[in-house]
DNA sequence: ATGAATGCAAAAACTTTGCATGACG
DNA sequence: CGTCATGCAAAGTTTTTGCATTCAT
C-alpha cells in the first residue's frame, strides 16, 4: 500500500513517487544515490527529469521514508527507512556494502553519549573491512 | 619539524604544504572542510590557489598525514590524523562537534567484523545527541 | 636542469531552483 | 478548479583537471 505511505506523508500520488518508491523498494543493494534512481527509472522507460529524483527523494527523507546517507566517497545514497535499524560494514576490496545490526554496539552508543552528558538522537557507523586472511 | 613530516611523505616541501599543515595543526576546532582552509590562507594574506588546497588535502590524505570524513551536510572536512583515533560527536542542536575516544567500541567493532569474516580496516562514526534534559 | 607543484580558468560532478505546464484531489 | 507536482533548463556548490609557469632539489 504505497499509496497510503505517500498520502499518510501528505504528499500527492503520482507515477513519480509511486516509481521512485517502487525502485527503492526493490533495490538491491539498498543503496542508491540519485543518479541510481534515475538510471533505474531511464531503464523502465519512464521519462522523469533528475530533478524530480531529488526533489522526490529529499521530501521522503523529511516525511521519514528514506534515509540518507553520506558514504565516504561524498555522494549521498538513500535507503527505504525501515523499522529496522542497522549499521553498514563496506569491504574495502570490492566496494560491497553489507549491513547489520549489534545490540552491543547500540548499547554501548547510548551508554556512551550518557556519559557525556547527552542523551542519543541518532547515529551513523560504517566499518570498513576486508577479508579476514584465511 | 613538518618538513620532515612531508619529506616522509614522499612530498616535495613548499610554502602551500607548510602552510597548510600549520592551518590544520592550529585549527579549531579541527575540522575544516577545504573551503574552510582556503578562507584562513586568504585571511594570512597567502595567495594559493583553492585547487591547490584540493590538491594538497587529497595528497596529504593519501600520505596518511590527515584525514576525510563525509558528515551528514554533504561536504567533506578535513582534520590532521593524530595517533589518537576519536570519533565524533555532533550536538544537534547547536551543531558543536565533539571527538571522543571509547576503548569498549573500538573493541566491540573488530570483534564484530570478525564475527563476520571480516577484518577492521578503519570505521567511522558520528553519534548525533542531545543535551540530557535536566 | 628536471620533474614536481602551483595558479588560474575551465570543466566535471552533484544538487537546487525558477518557471511554465500539467496532474491530483 | 485550485493547488501542488513535474519537466526542463539554468544556476549553485563542491571538487577535479588541463596547461603554462614557477619552484624544489
Amino acid at each position: 500500500m504505497d499509496n497510503a505511505d505517500l498520502r499518510r506523508a501528505g504528499l500527492k500520488v503520482t507515477v513519480p513517487r509511486l516509481k521512485i518508491l517502487e525502485i527503492l523498494e526493490s533495490a538491491e543493494p539498498h543503496h542508491l544515490s540519485a543518479e541510481d534512481v534515475y538510471r533505474k527509472l531511464m531503464e523502465s522507460d519512464e521519462s522523469i527529469g533528475l530533478a524530480t529524483v531529488y526533489r522526490v527523494l529529499t521530501q521522503f527523507e523529511g516525511a521519514g521514508l528514506v534515509e540518507r546517507h553520506n558514504f565516504d566517497d561524498g555522494r549521498a545514497v538513500y535507503e527505504l527507512a525501515s523499522d529496522d535499524h542497522h549499521d553498514h560494514m563496506v569491504d574495502v576490496d570490492s566496494g560491497r556494502v553489507m549491513e547489520f545490526f549489534d545490540e552491543r554496539i547500540e548499547r554501548l552508543q547510548r551508554e556512551i553519549a550518557r556519559e557525556h552528558g547527552f542523551e542519543l538522537v541518532e547515529h551513523t557507523m560504517v566499518l570498513y573491512v576486508r577479508k579476514a586472511k584465511s
